[in-house]
DNA sequence: TTATTTATGTGACAATGTCACGGAACGCGC
DNA sequence: GCGCGTTCCGTGACATTGTCACATAAATAA
């Protein structure tokens, strides 16, 4: 697996640079289910995703889980490597949702590097922002949307990362991602079964009418 | 104002790049009621806080209202450059709570510079995670506190800031602050008289029963 | 088949948000 | 002082969402 591509200014980074993160790279490959960091004590370091997908997440004491974002192939992961930022102290949790190839770089690496290096303290800062958008997205779905826009929106963005109008997930994994009860999400997809929006069976939801569920999203 | 002490490294910053954001820093000061960044097209610059205080927060298209986090004395404010990054499209708003000096840098100089200098940039991404940080703990305090939680901690918040344990602040600011409606701080508050928390008076809420009060926020 | 696990359905109730008011306290002009 | 408009607060009825305690049904294992 090769690092560079996930760095845009690789030819600016120095050479010496370039050579230790090349071989500081831990490259595995990571299954279905697995689990990157598990909360508490995280600092893996920075991934690379090569062809996995991650879910991150946070998890309240009682066991509650909202979904902060998913990572694909040519993301990088920076909140493994939060570590290396003082004052931050929230916890995070990283699972694969689709297996496939990444690499971790220590984030002790990562982070003697770019306290030197421009081009990487500045690509760091791009990761960052991007993520913190990603969550400030969060928060306003949460604040100021309504549950049935909620759920058209991440049935909708489901079938677009699944490719495909049929969904194999179950109620209490949407109320996963998006921090609510199971019963509320049977609620809701219930009264969209009676409006024709969705078909359901065990284990799976499929789209009938992305047309409506696109105007319930509001968009 | 100095500009020097809001960074950590400036000794290590070039000679040359610490004579540009010395002179490009715009000093001037603030009312209470000002406002600084008005939601869309906000890109003012980086905001180096003197006296004054701050609230930062997100608007709904109904005008309902979150706080985000308050900035004060020494902090400086970065999504009021967030222009700089790509792919940040999120909005925010930024009025002044208290009157004070602040310094603005704007973004392109501060850009400019923070593309070549190290440290500079590591700065940048330490305040961000800062403040990535106040986001996810608003985010938990959303998802998983009850609002008498969330009430009573921004009562005893509020004091430490006023330095008073007797706040002048209406239910309709708590509301905003809470990103609630009236009505149910409103509510809450009556309980909390009930319960001998607190008092309350035309526009003001006095703490009553701080231990109490900490108890609820869950600390 | 029978038992066990996993997924779903449902009703009652609690907590919070929404709406539509009414009334009380304050500021201001007289 | 008095009237009067504005701001702030109180309240009841109802909608939405979360919680809890189950029942039922479909898959899976024994």
């Amino acid at each position: 697996m090769d690092i560079s591509g996930f760095f845009p200014f690789w030819d600016k980074i120095d050479a010496r640079d370039r050579e230790t993160l090349g071989s500081a790279a831990n490259v595995r490959h990571v299954a279905e289910g697995d689990v990157l960091e598990p909360g508490r004590d995280n600092c893996t370091g920075l991934i690379l995703i090569g062809g996995a997908r991650l879910r991150v997440f946070i998890l309240s004491e009682e066991g509650r889980e909202v979904t902060l974002f998913r990572l694909g192939p040519g993301d990088v992961c920076l909140l493994s490597a939060s570590c290396m930022f003082q004052g931050v102290s929230f916890d995070i949790n990283i699972i694969a949702e689709k297996g496939g190839e990444i690499a971790i770089i220590p984030t002790r690496v990562y982070k003697t590097i770019s306290d030197r290096s421009a081009p990487l303290a500045n690509f760091t800062n791009q990761i960052m922002a991007e993520r913190f958008d990603s969550v400030m997205w969060l928060i306003e779905q949460i604040l100021w949307k309504s549950f049935d826009a909620r759920l058209a929106e991440f049935l909708l963005d489901e079938a677009e990362l699944e490719n495909s109008d049929s969904l194999g997930i179950t109620h209490e994994q949407i109320a996963y991602h998006l921090g609510t009860a199971r019963e509320v999400v049977t609620r809701m997809l219930k009264y969209f079964v009676g409006e024709g929006y969705v078909a359901l069976a065990r284990g799976s939801v499929t789209l009938t009418d992305k047309e409506a569920l696109r105007k319930i999203a509001g968009k």
